[in-house]
RNA sequence: GCCCCUGUAGCUCAGUUGGACAGAGCGGCUGCCUUCUAAGCAGCGGGUCGCAGGUUCGAGUCCUGCCGGGGGCGCCA
């Protein structure tokens, strides 16, 4: 039983209209909502509104009805009636103290684990075979790694999956252009990824331009997909040094622990996936491609429109690569899979989605999500490309805000005629990851995001800087005080006499409430509003409550507050995969 | 042409399954560093929620139409 406000309310409300109204009354939806207005409390239940017309009532009699079967005297103030029916609850200080108390003993700071735990597959990232990051990957990447996360917290079994674009027709002309300039045989010498992305350019030109190479590089493709020995470990190279230049990329970011599976891993399967779609009688063949028409979807002309699960020259493309990944996921037992996909996909995924339900691939039981993203676009609202007019190389747009970090560390201590600090590099490295992923995160996840140095690093307002920097300094308060290590036995007895520390016991104790809507939702950004409101608060207590000049119990009782605070902001910030230091 | 997303303060954006007088941040202006990190805090201004209808006790939120922006639309992935 989850012991958030919010919950404990629900359930208070809940159990009220069945005693004043009888069990029989259809309970309107929501019982109990935070209020926007601190004047109305700090939660309201419109509940007798939504049960006028259906009990033929005065709203304002049934709320008062509701609020005299209302028990809540353990946790809250007496229920208050207002205006059109509104049943307005404020929170008791004992109550919060309480609780505030029992978080400053609790790691998983109220957030309850999942009452149904199910395997979760998280399908991220997905970079391309000889092609550098781009910040099409960033969001992929940011947004897939913290939704793993929040469900890893919940105690899901989680899957990261990096689905890897390393399979498909262009390594046909790659690697039949690798043979004309020298790269025969010669898999053992390294190279650049940038020099594999000229030379896909060059063969890209080529493919267009000479009918005799298209000849080739679709000879090659076939003695790919049949195991021919040396083209296959001229691709095996190709994939080798990509992917050791993305592993610089995710070393950056901190993102472990995702398993490539890439393209390539489902190859042995396509065969019988049209096989098995074709003995359900759900292939069509149109212009010699074998497809699947699924009914709602129209091309430009306004017919229907096919999956094309296998293609007229008898290729197979990633209409047919995501069906098997989709149908192995869930024979391999997942009971959710969720692809972190920019949102130029989703008419692709609800077609898969679609034909595996078809298929009977994805029992009802199983959930198939695509978490759509908007694009990455410049400061002018343009998409995000360099002066050459390039897509911008992930390393690179990470790179700068390192470095940008790093020249606001230095400065700073020049400015205080302080040496800089010996962990510059580290404090850089931190501040400057962790400001490209809350800025993307702290967005709504399908609006297309205008990418910011200045606003992301802006080290004011709503920006992991801000939240990293309230977290060093309750560390040093922390730290003075001996409680760096953890509580210094039972957790203390906390009092909440002053406004600003009631408001920020508020914020902390609805932890629980908030990840759990991010679990659903997947919309990170309700998380970073919450931690900046926890950070926001917490720097109101600072000005105003001395913590370690404060006299024993009072002192012992803000330090718990300060423990729960940076507990808090470490958990919300690790979900979001961002670190904390314990100095800046 | 059809489908999806979107239009909220000068700028960038929040706004929970419809709930009370629409919120932040940035930028602008004014104060606060012999006191736990001023990357901070306190305060002042600023919006016919694209437009028009509709549903409802109640609409930024739901429905319809129109206008503007983005994305997608059969053998690339």
């Amino acid at each position: 039983m989850a012991r958030t406000p919010h919950d404990l309310l629900r359930a208070r409300v809940g159990a009220a209209v069945a005693s004043a109204f009888g069990d029989d009354v259809e309970v309107p939806e929501p019982l109990v909502v935070p209020t926007t207005d601190p004047r109305h409390g700090d939660y309201t239940s419109p509940v007798a509104m939504g049960l006028a017309r259906a009990l033929g009532r005065a709203p304002h009699e049934l709320a008062q009805r509701l609020a005299d079967a209302l028990e809540v005297s353990d946790l809250a103030e007496p229920p208050e009636v207002v205006r059109p029916g509104f049943v307005n609850l404020r929170l008791h200080p004992r109550w919060l103290a309480r609780r505030v108390g029992e978080l400053a003993g609790d790691g998983r700071l109220g957030v309850e684990p999942a009452t149904a735990p199910t395997r979760v597959v998280v399908d991220y990232s997905g970079p391309n075979v000889a092609k550098a990051m781009h910040v099409g990957h960033l969001r992929s990447t940011i947004i897939g790694d913290s939704v793993a996360n929040v469900a890893e917290l919940l105690g899901h079994d989680v899957e990261r999956v990096n689905h890897v674009g390393d399979w498909g027709t262009q390594f046909g002309m790659l690697i039949a252009h690798l043979d004309d300039v020298g790269y025969r045989g010669v898999e053992g010498r390294s190279a650049s990824l940038a020099e594999i992305e000229d030379l896909y350019r060059a063969a890209n030109a080529r493919f267009a331009a000479d009918d005799a190479f298209r000849q080739r590089a679709r000879q090659r493709v076939v003695e790919l997909q049949s195991g021919d020995p040396e083209t296959h470990s001229a691709w095996r190279w190709l994939v080798a040094l990509s992917m050791a230049e993305n592993q610089a990329v995710y070393d950056l970011l901190g993102v472990h622990d995702l398993v490539v599976r890439g393209e390539s891993t489902y190859q042995p399967m396509l065969a019988e996936v049209v096989a098995d779609l074709e003995a359900a009688g759900l292939v069509v063949v149109d212009d010699g491609a074998k497809c699947v028409f699924v009914e709602g979807f129209t091309n430009a002309e306004g017919e229907p429109l096919p999956l094309i699960v296998q293609k007229a020259d008898g290729g197979y493309n990633y209409d047919t690569t995501d069906l098997a990944a989709l149908r192995s996921r869930a024979e391999l037992g997942a009971g959710r899979v969720v692809y972190v996909v920019d949102a130029g996909q989703s008419q692709h995924f609800q077609m898969v989605f679609a034909v595996a339900r078809m298929a009977g691939w994805l029992p009802d039981g199983v959930e198939a999500t695509h978490l759509a993203f908007g694009l990455v676009l410049g400061e002018g609202g343009r998409r995000l490309r360099t002066r050459s007019g390039d897509s911008v190389r992930l390393v690179d747009l990470l790179d700068e805000a390192v470095q940008r970090a790093r020249r606001f560390v230095v400065e700073r201590a020049e400015e205080r005629g302080e040496p800089v600090p010996a962990d510059v590099d580290e404090v850089a490295r931190v501040v400057g990851v962790g400001a490209v992923k809350y800025a993307d995160l702290s967005q709504h996840r399908q609006s297309n995001y205008v990418l910011s140095f200045d606003r992301m690093l802006s080290l004011k307002g709503n920006t992991a800087p801000y939240l990293q920097y309230a977290y060093a300094r309750i560390r040093s308060i922390l730290r003075e005080a001996g409680w760096a290590d953890g509580l210094p036995g039972e957790p203390p007895a906390v009092t909440l006499d002053e406004p600003q520390e009631l408001e920020l016991a508020k914020r902390l104790v609805v932890t629980g409430d908030v990840v759990h809507r991010v679990a659903e939702d997947y919309l990170s950004n309700h998380l970073c509003t919450h931690l900046f409101e926890v950070a926001q608060t917490y720097h109101q207590f600072y000005e105003h409550c001395p913590v370690l000049r404060s006299p024993e119990p009072l002192r012992s009782s803000r330090l718990a507050l300060c423990a729960v605070t940076a507990a808090t902001l470490r958990l919300g910030l690790g979900l979001l995969g961002i670190e904390v230091l314990d100095r800046i």
